[in-house]
RNA sequence: UCCUCAGUAGCUCAAUGGUAGAGCAUUCGGCUGUUAACCGAAGGGUUGUAGGUUCGAGUCCUACCUGAGGAGCCA
């Protein structure tokens, strides 16, 4: 089937991204997005269109663009969806450094006047934003935000995948408590009863790293305590590294170099998100081998000579953690803990065994914890007596035991909460922005 | 669970126990380089809920509801 030769179609020009404005200069384009803001005057306007990748400034004069384009452009209204050709151009006055010169707008589906888009770009409140969170991702600096959590994620992947770990993820509906502290959210489970959301994955992890080698889960955690401070979430993401034939320094050195390399993949992706979030870089480029190690016997000293509470045996409190970081330009390891206060699973120092071999990451600038773990116990005979004092049941723990049983080695890893090192690179003050939809106490919803 | 604070227009906040107001958002008008644009006008209210004190309550008292910050616990 064949028509006759007309004239021949006009070329259609390319649909990008705001990310690849820069390579397009001086070229006519599709871009696909959303009005974030709108000035306007008589005869000019400047329609500023986010599309996921970036904000871009627009401009369209009416006598270029002519009348009837203008009116419509007049009265766009935020949040709406269009789809904006124009020839981009480099132009200082531009907030990202390219502008486009609108030829014509096409609506995709328009914000009702009636029922605005409800976040203005003057401030809100803590309740109404949280309330709109499925709005507020749309705000720069939400974007940004989100877009250096997903930068952390792929540094902590690329990290442990380079340095010849293994994947290995951990069940998160488990039987019983993992440690027996903390308390768990439970679900009906068929005729078993019921099921625990994981509140940690290294139980598993010491039985994938005695068939690994070293291992990592990376997932979702659960964890059902009233918490109510800007450090808690009741479902966060937690990486948990696992290593067989370690000891603590080897873990510390691992934790070193971990934090070191997500911090400066961070700087070298995420410049202008770090610019929007108006973070002191200077503060992360500090962040360099070897961080600060410190006893917790010197470091119970240091906290009474700043004036602290606390006494030997006594676990830090937020203060206590922010007391000790904010002498130092840089994380700090502290080890060595009574072993009372920790985990029943912690390794007891062989020549002090009234501290155990762990250890905390403690971020500067009052982000507290950032890195727990150690090494563990991996005597039998200890395992059960650590399970005896802290009385718990032996059965539930017989699988946990066999490790112990069926060539045992050191062995030890760490946790870290992504949403607390992506508060801390990011210089926000609470971790609830650090990840799309935060679960708390008091709040499940969107 | 405990302590502290807050709730007034869609949003952020004012209002000595005496007529509920401003900015933003929305609508209309003006403006050719704006940077949270600006200027003028309009519409928009059961002051969280229930009770009480008072001639009179947004304001004072009691209880409750909702939320925030912190403590404990933790990453």
């Amino acid at each position: 089937m064949s028509h006759p030769a007309t004239t021949p179609p006009a070329p259609t020009p390319p649909v990008i991204t705001i990310q690849q404005a820069s390579r397009y200069d001086g070229r006519t384009v599709v871009i696909q997005g959303w009005l974030h803001n709108l000035r306007r005057s008589g005869k000019i306007a400047f329609p500023i269109v986010r599309d996921g990748t970036g904000f871009l400034q627009c401009v369209a004069v009416k006598a270029q663009v002519g009348e009837e384009t203008f009116e419509r452009i007049k009265h766009l209204t935020h949040e709406t969806s269009l789809r904006l050709t124009g020839k981009l151009r480099a132009d200082e006055r531009a907030p990202g450094g390219f502008e486009m010169d609108v030829e014509d707008v096409q609506v995709i589906q328009a914000v009702s006047p009636d029922d605005p888009f409800p976040i203005t770009p003057k401030e809100h409140g803590v309740d109404f934003l949280l309330d709109h969170r499925h709005l507020w991702l749309r705000s720069r600096l939400q974007h940004a935000v989100l877009r250096v959590r997903h930068s952390v994620i792929r540094a902590v992947r690329d990290f442990f995948d380079n340095d010849g770990f293994t994947l290995v993820d951990t069940p998160i509906l488990t039987p019983a408590a993992c440690e027996g502290t903390t308390t768990l959210f439970e679900v009906p489970y068929f005729d078993e009863g019921s099921a625990y959301l994981a509140q940690s994955g290294q139980l598993y992890n010491e039985a994938t790293a005695m068939a690994m080698g070293k291992v990592y889960c990376f997932g979702p955690t659960f964890r059902a305590e009233k918490s109510k401070t800007r450090r808690h979430l009741t479902e966060f993401w937690m990486v948990e590294p696992e290593m067989p034939f370690v000891d603590l320094n080897d873990i510390m050195d691992l934790a070193e170099r971990f934090v070191e390399s997500v911090v400066a993949r961070v700087l070298d992706e995420r410049k202008e998100e770090l610019k929007t979030l108006e973070r002191d870089v200077s503060k992360l480029e500090s962040v360099r081998r070897p961080f600060p190690r410190i006893s917790y016997d010197d470091a119970v000293k240091t906290l009474q000579r700043k004036g602290s509470e606390i006494q030997w045996g006594g676990d830090f409190g937020n203060a206590d953690e922010t007391l000790l970081g904010e002498d130092y330009d840089r994380p700090i390891l502290v080890h060595r803990f009574p072993t009372e206060i920790k985990a029943f699973y912690m390794q007891p120092d062989p020549t002090r065994p009234e501290v155990a071999l762990g250890v905390d990451m403690i971020a500067p600038e009052g982000y507290g914890e950032l890195i727990g773990g150690g090494q563990r116990i991996h005597d039998y005979d200890l395992l059960v007596e650590r399970l005896n004092e802290h009385k718990l049941p032996r059965e539930a723990f017989e699988w946990f035991l066999d490790l112990r049983k069926y060539g045992s080695v050191p062995h030890g890893g760490f946790g870290m909460g992504v949403e607390r090192c992506v508060a801390w690179i990011c210089g926000i003050e609470h971790v609830r922005e650090t990840i799309a939809f935060p679960r708390m106490i008091y709040r499940m919803k969107p």
